[in-house]
DNA sequence: CACTATACTATATTTTTGGTAACTGGCTTA
DNA sequence: TAAGCCAGTTACCAAAAATATAGTATAGTG
C-alpha cells in the first residue's frame, strides 16, 4: 500500500489560491470587479462609485486588474480624453463565483 | 417614471464584500480555511502544513479566524497541551464557495 | 489668453501587514 | 539537573498598502 499524504480530501492548491487572491485582495479590488459586472465604466465614474479612494490607488488598481487580465481598458483619442473599463471574457467567467462571496459575507454578518 | 439608480444590475454591497474579504485576505488566511476543510488540526500540524509561516503570524491568524466565527478552538487540559482547530458551522457553509476560488485561480493561470 | 474637462503621474507620509528571534509555563523524560 | 514538548507571547523591525495632495498634457470654449 503506497503512502497517501492526502487522506480524505485533496489538499488545496496554494498556487491557484494565490492567483485568485491576487485578483480580489486589497481594499477595493473585488468591489471594482463586481461594480463593473455587466457595465462599462469610465475612470471618473469609478472614482465616484468608490467613495474615498485616492486617485493614485484607483489608477494603480485599474492598471493591476488590466495586467491580470480581469478587465480591459479602451482609450478613445478624443479631447478631453475618454477611457472605458470593462471585464474581460475571463473576468466575466469568474464573475458568478466572485458574486457568491457576498453570500459568504452575509453568513458572517 | 421614477429615477432608477441601478439600471440593469443591483449594485454590490460593500459591507458584505468587506466581511468576506476579512475572512480570506492575507497571505495565509484562505489557505488555512481550506486546509481545515473537513479535518481537525492541531497548532503544530497547521504550522507544518504552512511552510514558512512564523509562530506569531499563525497564532494571530488563528485567533482572528476564531474571532470572526469561521473556526473553533478546542483546548484540552492535558500536559503537554493540546489544542484543536476546526471549522465552525458557518465556516463549513462557506467552504464550497471558498473552494470555488481555486477555479477562479485556474482561469487566470 | 484664461479656464475647463479628463485621465492620469509624482511625491511624501501614514497605516497595516508580515516577519525574526527570543522567551514563557507546566509537565515529562533522560 | 537539564532538556524537551506544546502552544503560544513579547518586543522589535522592514516592507507593502493606502492616503493626501499637487502637478501634467491636450484641446476646446468664451
Amino acid at each position: 500500500m503506497p503512502t497517501n499524504p492526502n487522506e480524505q480530501s485533496k489538499n488545496p492548491d496554494l498556487r491557484l489560491i494565490n492567483k485568485a487572491l491576487a485578483m480580489i485582495c486589497g481594499k477595493w479590488r473585488l468591489y471594482i470587479i463586481l461594480l463593473l459586472g455587466e457595465q462599462t465604466l469610465r475612470y471618473t465614474q469609478l472614482s465616484e462609485l468608490l467613495p474615498g479612494i485616492s486617485e493614485k490607488v484607483l489608477a494603480g488598481e485599474l492598471k493591476a486588474l488590466v495586467a491580470l487580465g480581469v478587465m480591459k481598458r479602451k482609450a478613445y483619442a478624443e479631447m478631453p480624453p475618454r477611457v472605458e473599463y470593462k471585464l474581460s471574457k475571463k473576468g466575466r467567467l469568474a464573475l458568478p463565483i466572485l458574486n457568491q462571496l457576498q453570500e459568504v459575507g452575509q453568513l458572517f454578518n
